[in-house]
DNA sequence: ACCTAAAAGCAAATTATTTGCTTTAGTGGG
DNA sequence: CCCACTAAAGCAAATAATTTGCTTTTAGGT
């Protein structure tokens, strides 16, 4: 639907997101994703339904735009001395997370909300590039050498996402680490 | 919900879940994904909505449901006289397909209705990797060496099914031959 | 302090979903 | 071949979600 990108923070528009969006995390924490519905929810924010059906249109919108929200990196990737054990910390951390039951149910909203005028998924992508990039970026001030942002997507992030979504078999930490060492090695 | 899997075919049962079907199928084609409602498929059905919803549970599980039947392969891979070759062929007719409006649409219908008993996504994927083994299989009877499956899923399947999933860039043939290039090269 | 536009509230109308009960169609035993 | 049994479908009433027209509120600009 029409989610206004640019909402004046303060205003009523940022009272009523914020406090819907705290409505769907509170409610996802505490009963079964199946329950939830949008009345339940504009009880809960102490909003009108009317109003989460004009701002998101549906649920699985709403869902997805809290999803987005969460999966919003909160921090740089630690420095940890070597582009290898950067970059090893961060994918087992990424893989960890998202491998998790409300890792993959985010992410599961996500998609299931595109074909949307906003793709939420593309942003997923775009934290994820901005983690390696700053990954990349700090190999270089040292001077080591790092493959293409692009490489790095293709050969752990993707491999990672594929297992979670369509295997039953999420990689182990292992598995992650060996995707990494071997893109670093040259041989990829 | 309780999609039974094994129905007597010939039985009623069958009828009613292969009318339902192709009136999604019809549905689907000839309407915006956003209209089609289990009212109007049932209507189209010849069916009662109180059957579809006892079957399938909701409009997502029904429409991931007709969604992996139309994601399974109709015949295995092409042989085209060398691995490289077979695997260059069918990586892009993967990745078309998949990365086309229908493709995409079903690959998040099948994923959104994840969660449930019968992991329809793994289900996509097993048909995946049926279809790597078969060019596998062929490789070794010619006495190629071809790499691990699972290899060939992390580094070409992988990448491609990431790229129309999140990103706003689905591969390329030239990139999908690249990825394939690469895992036969041993430089992968 | 007013005026305006955008967004929220309210309530009625519509539409979808659930459910209890009845009917029908296939299956297996005689 | 017919009869009973079971699983699934139909029907319809009850409940719940969604849409919509209209009114009210509120933040921002004059």
């Amino acid at each position: 639907m029409n989610i206004r990108e640019n909402i004046r923070p303060g205003g009523r528009s940022a009272r009523v997101q914020a406090s819907v969006h705290k409505a769907v995390r509170d409610l996802l924490s505490s009963m079964d994703r199946a329950e939830v519905t949008i009345p339940l929810i504009a009880t809960q924010a102490g909003v009108t339904p009317s109003t989460i059906y004009r701002r998101w249109g549906d649920l699985q919108e709403l869902l997805a735009d809290v999803a987005v929200e969460r999966l919003r990196p909160d921090a740089m990737p630690k420095d940890t001395g070597s582009a290898l054990s950067d970059l090893e910390l961060w994918a087992e951390q990424y893989a960890d997370e998202m491998a998790s039951g409300p890792g993959r149910a985010m992410i599961r909203d996500v998609l299931a909300s595109d074909g949307a005028e906003v793709r939420k998924a593309g942003k997923c992508c775009a934290y994820t590039r901005e983690q390696v990039q700053a990954i990349a970026d700090r190999a270089g001030e040292r001077g080591e050498t790092f493959p293409d942002v692009e490489e790095v997507i293709d050969h752990l992030v993707a491999p990672i996402m594929y297992r979670i979504l369509f295997d039953e078999t999420p990689p182990t930490a292992a598995q992650v680490r060996a995707l990494a060492a071997r893109l670093l090695d040259g041989r990829g």
